[in-house]
Formats: C-alpha cells, sequence, structure tokens
DNA sequence: ATAATAAGGATAATCATTATCCGCTTTAGT
DNA sequence: ACTAAAGCGGATAATGATTATCCTTATTAT
C-alpha cells in the first residue's frame, strides 16, 4: 500500500508551474527533465491535472502548460485526487458477507465505517496545505536555489 | 493505492477466533474456508499475525490458531500494522532533491512532512477500534448469524 | 508409526503501476 | 501551404507488488 510515486511528481511540476510567469507557458518535456521524471509516462500524468482543471495545456509549436487555478485555491488533496482517482483506500471485498451468509439486502460492512472515516481523516490533512503554503515553505528553506530554479524557468518558457 | 484484502481477511480471522472457548483452537484451513479465502496464502497471514503477537498457533495434530491477547487489546490498527507493514503510506521519492539540485544534508521534503502527518491522523481512527467493539457491533446487527457462526465454531474447532 | 497440522522457502500467477511507441491534432513561423 | 514543435489518445510492453500454489520439514495427538 504505497501512494503513486507519480502524486510527488505532480506536486512539484506544479510548484514548478506556479513560479511561471503569467501568460507562460513550458513544455511538458522541460518539466519531466527537471525531476527526472519518464517523459512519455509524466505526460500521462500532466493530462490528468488538466482533466482535474488544476492546470491548462496549450498546443503547437509554442506549446505548454500552466497553472488554471490561483495556487491558493490548489490544495494538495486536489493534486492527489487528480493522480490517484477517488477510489478509497479500502474497499470490502465481502469477506463478512460470506463469514455470516448474509442476504443481499443487508450490505453493511463493518470495516467499511471506520475505514471510510480513517480515509477522510487522512484527506482532511491533505486539504489544509495549498500550492502557495507549499511554495512560501520552500522559497523560505532555499531562497538560493529557487532563484536558480527561476532562472531556468525563464530560459525554458515560451510565450 | 489500494489496502491488501488481506488486512480485512484478517480482521474477521480475528473475529472468528474472538468466538472461540479459552483453550480451545481453529485449524487455519476451517477458518480459510469460511472467509471464502485461498488457504495456502491465508496460511501467511496468519503467520504475521502469529509474528505481531495477535494469535497463538498450536502445531500438531489438534494444532490451530487462538487469540494471544484479550480482545479489547486488539486494536484493527495492530492488525493493519501486522499485514501492511510499518512502511508508510507516502515515500520521497527525492524529486524535491532533484528539481532544486540539493545538497545531501538537507534532505528534508515538503510533503513529507505534510504525509506523515495524514497518516498519523488516519492511523488514529484505526486505533480507536478494537476487535471487542467491533464483535460488539457485529453482534448486535446480526445476532442470529453469529449465532450459526458460534455453532459452526463448536464444530471445527479442537482440543 | 501415522496422520493432521503449522512453518518456511521457492516459485508461479495476477494485477496495478510505470513506461514506451506511434499516429493524430493543433499552432507558430517561414 | 509547408514544416516543426508541441499536446492528445490509444495500444502495448516492462516492472513490481500482491496473491496464490507447491513442496518439504517440524511438531504433536492418537
Amino acid at each position: 500500500m504505497q501512494m503513486k510515486t507519480g502524486v510527488e511528481q505532480s506536486v512539484y511540476a506544479i510548484l514548478i508551474l506556479n513560479m511561471l510567469p503569467d501568460k507562460a507557458v513550458l513544455p511538458g518535456e522541460a518539466i519531466s527533465q527537471q525531476l527526472g521524471a519518464s517523459p512519455t509516462y509524466f505526460q500521462k500524468l500532466l493530462r490528468k491535472l488538466v482533466s482535474a482543471d488544476l492546470i491548462t495545456s496549450v498546443p503547437g509549436v509554442k506549446g505548454g502548460f500552466k497553472l488554471r487555478k490561483k495556487p491558493e485555491d490548489i490544495r494538495v488533496y486536489d493534486i492527489y485526487l487528480a493522480i490517484e482517482g477517488k477510489q478509497s483506500l479500502y474497499s470490502s471485498s465481502g469477506v463478512l458477507h460470506g463469514m455470516l451468509d448474509l442476504e443481499e439486502e443487508n450490505s453493511c460492512c463493518l470495516l467499511t465505517n471506520l475505514m471510510e472515516e480513517a480515509e477522510s481523516s487522512w484527506k482532511s490533512v491533505l486539504k489544509r496545505e495549498t500550492v502557495a503554503s507549499l511554495y512560501e515553505e520552500i522559497n523560505e528553506s532555499y531562497p538560493l536555489k529557487v532563484q536558480l530554479l527561476q532562472e531556468w524557468i525563464k530560459e525554458k518558457m515560451v510565450l
């Protein structure tokens, strides 16, 4: 039971896009290189972020990606959800049914309630932090490195 | 990102063992049949529960498994931990490092803190419920079915 | 001694995740 | 209009974790 690495990559990808000037756009390949991710698969991740309305894509020769929302309005949870999907961490396999030989009607499952509560507790923490607050943190911790990243972005961005 | 089905099976296995009279023991194969689980793989799960000191095993011709602790002292979390292991839900792949070209020293990772907090929030819910409370619930919901299960246990148990 | 059971290792089957490839569409620049 | 650079979407392969099976050994009641 491990979170997909795609979530981590997506969060940092969005942090990079957050540093992009307005109207500018960054090609997916540039981002994947900076993150050390597989370019082709990383494009699939970006697609999911687009589908989730977190970023927008511009096709064509000067195309690329940029944020769709303000960083304060993108929660880590949104990114998690975009990549992992809405499927819950636990899904009953009906073991209780077999064990007690239950009728179809009463399909309740002891564990399901508890697990749902646990999951929503987990999610609520992910909902607290936004891209804006992450960027603040990272900028306070490594202002110099962020500066360098800014310059790299200016090289690679288009428009 | 899905919890192993082994967690669900283990929880219900332990609920069955909880209904076992003192000194009695239940063969692993009987349990797996009742749960509709693969017998050989289910034995592996039982081994993990033994290693975690949640149940004890008795080898030999009248052998089987029984609870090691009182049901009030077995939390759902203990079972989860026994099966899933202590590995956390999120583990950083060092994407941030590559992105900012960080030195080894400052190996902190933005996301790791948040994810750890989320995970401990998730776990704290699993720590609330015990086998005893689960048994109460199930017995209140399906007293008749539990009765039937009791009888089945009396047939299958040994010692 | 035999039979039933757990223990443990090796290995296979299955499934989700990650990765690659290819053909298509869109658009800026010439 | 043509070309090149980018995103889009489908098919498919590679990888890795989970689940499942098999076989051999150890333990113990009869």
